[in-house]
DNA sequence: CGGTTTCGTGACGCTTTTGTTACAGCGCCT
DNA sequence: AGGCGCTGTAACAAAAGCGTCACGAAACCG
């Protein structure tokens, strides 16, 4: 998944050297320089981030800083401030008004590139490790959380495994013994056929649709291989 | 409640700089200028937050990080490097490795306070005094009281610390083992059957509606995993 | 086109995991 | 001392998931 990041800052050439290098390392940037359309892009958006100068139109960044902490539907955004008051007064202002961390001008955009992933490595843990993503199918390995298409699915601890295997290595295919290595253990030993019967639990549970409806089929079956999860739905014969 | 703090830094006048100005901030402070020992202390004394130079014996601080990171009892632990090597790439390398800030010296003992401070409240947010909020369920940590949907719920010392910890990670799925580390302590060794009984009584408390009714439950089982606190009650298959 | 292999599918005991209740011990307060 | 609230453990009940089998369908092969 993309972080979306709000960047709130009115200098042409800062815009240009920060949109550059968020986008170089796979954020979505969304800009503004003025402080009142921050706080309406900051619901609307939905960004993952904001970063904030100090000096900009209508509102001065501290005050966006306050507002977003106030209103419930951004309490919880995560805010780096990067501005040119570097005293100590103006830091600690920030810090105790809400921001997340302070970066002062001139800056090092590695710098603000690693601290932006700190913040959101603590504040967004989806982003980083415990979100896997495929074809529609979304999982989060933290929240034992897995969807298709925005709907919620319900899996067991095996097929969850299973789908979780799948889903680190998309598009390969596996065989019955290798899954059995993967997802049971390497000590485990059931028979093979046992891999079937999961696939279909885990077929069956992933594909379901909003009523009654059957969802395209994303795991392939490679006859006497093995079985793969797949972004093209399997052929048809008519 | 009061934050501990795990100061490791070799420099005795900078200990007592830093350690001066956390207490008269109300942290307990713990000290060590040894790298091997900060990592005993870390499991041993469960501080809220860790401040590590980088030059220190024994392991430099950049190796403790990385092993706190490593450790699955001190993965989460909020750390602060606060160093001499300021250089970008040392800067950088300090936040991919997983601390939350890098702080170089010379340093403001009163920002060092304000970015611990920010740090605390997005990882620990019951230290701050405040309130927690999720889904309906409202905790006072410093009154000690809770409500849902504004009636007021009764718990014991334990469900209270149970719940509190679910509502610092909302979401996320917590492993018996997990829990009786975070609420219970990492020393005190009881069956872990014991986190379903006090899960079941704060279920029993927190679900407890208006006169006999039952409100959902926000408490989801994960079989095999463990629980987690949920805005998504569980579905129903009719 | 039969024969053969491989896969899909539903049913069914069995095991594992979790829910629930009861109880005995402990510290604390009056 | 007695009562009271809280805790951890055990034991039983309920639920959920698991692995295997049997049979039919589909794919493959000559």
């Amino acid at each position: 998944m993309r972080a979306k990041i709000l960047l709130v800052e009115d200098d042409a050439s800062l815009i240009e050297l920060v949109t550059y290098n968020l986008e170089k390392e796979g954020f979505d940037v969304v800009r503004t320089g003025d402080g009142e359309e921050a706080l309406t892009l900051a619901e609307e958006e939905k960004p993952d981030l904001v970063i904030l100068d100090w000096m900009i139109a209508n509102l001065s960044g501290i005050e966006v800083c306050r507002r977003l902490r106030r209103a419930p539907a951004t309490a919880n955004l995560p805010i780096v401030m990067l501005t040119a008051r570097g005293d100590e007064a103006d830091r600690i202002r920030g810090l105790e008004t809400g921001a997340d961390d302070y970066m002062t001008k001139p800056f090092s955009p590695r710098e603000l590139v690693a601290r932006i992933r700190a913040v959101l490595r603590r504040l967004r843990p989806a982003l980083q490790g415990g979100a896997l993503e495929f074809a529609g199918i979304a999982m989060d390995t933290t929240a034992h959380r897995v969807t298709r298409d925005g709907r919620t699915v319900q899996l067991g601890p095996t097929e969850f495994r299973l789908l979780r295997h799948f889903l680190e290595h998309p598009g390969r295919v596996f065989s019955r013994e290798q899954l059995l290595d993967a997802v049971w253990g390497r000590d485990v030993y059931v028979e093979q056929r046992t891999v079937d019967v999961h696939i279909r639990r885990l077929r069956k549970a992933v594909n379901a649709g909003p009523n009654g409806e059957e969802l395209p089929d994303l795991i392939r079956t490679v006859r006497s291989a093995g079985y793969s999860l797949d972004a093209v739905p399997a052929m048809q014969a008519a």
